[in-house]
DNA sequence: GACTTTCTCCGACGATTGTAGTAGAGTTAC
DNA sequence: GTAACTCTACTACAATCGTCGGAGAAAGTC
């Protein structure tokens, strides 16, 4: 029950990436940085937002000077890790290595990339040896 | 737009599993395999859900027999690579290799899927030298 | 001190989602 | 052929989500 909190819209995510892309910010602040990417959204909405999110327990505020100011609450990583186990056990039937090997397949990598994956698999591969 | 009918919600997407899984279904069918996975559900709740499907063009049905006989309209594969296109632009910022930094870190795989992974990367690893 | 701007609170509204009941049409079984 | 069952259509309802407006408090402006 705990964890059906993280469960998030699409916009509130987008809400909640202004504050984990720019630390703390008012309400003007998140909606002016929402703005510059190209969303369009009136300030109650937005403040609408953070408010649902802090009853979520995802954001957290604090009222120093004359506005609110928000900030997160969890980590993106908590949050990518929720959103993923989620998928898996959706649509891959709760095993990753099908969903990594579509990634592989039909994914473009950087050559920085390949080489940090090589590494990884690398890793991998010894320590399953050593077992 | 189009693209917006992909939107299922976690419980319409169980019901599609189920004819991903075992193909062609009456109601009644579906209802009787997702019961035998632990899900309680009414008769009309499931076939609400298979109404629906259809009206977003993921599932046809045609009647020949008594009852309707549902049937996906969409390929798993599709929709997976949808719902990973969203979750890699809501929380990856659109790339996918932090994703696949992520999960190999974090999953476990078996010796077979090391092996591949291996496999795919020394692929993607030649072409990358070739180009 | 009156006017304007800025914030928050509260309420709202339509769409979607999860869930199901009822009513009536069709089919089966004696 | 009537009683029992099965199927679909329609309706409903609470919760969530995306979106915002209005009212009033607070603050800044002149």
């Amino acid at each position: 029950m705990a964890d059906r909190q993280y469960e998030l819209g699409a916009a509130e995510l987008e809400v909640l990436s202004v504050l984990w892309d720019h630390g703390s910010c008012t309400v003007r602040q998140v909606l002016e940085h929402l703005q510059q990417k190209g969303r369009r959204l009136a300030y109650t909405t937005v403040l609408t937002f953070l408010t649902r999110l802090e009853q979520k327990g995802v954001v957290v505020s604090d009222k120093t000077g004359i506005a609110y100011v928000y900030r997160t609450a969890v980590t993106r990583d908590r949050i990518r890790r929720s959103r993923l186990k989620a998928l898996v056990s959706q649509l891959y039937d709760g095993a990753a290595g099908p969903l990594v090997l579509q990634l592989i397949k039909t994914q473009k990598f950087s050559p920085e990339e390949i080489e940090t994956l090589q590494e990884l698999i690398k890793q991998l591969d010894s320590k399953r040896k050593k077992e």
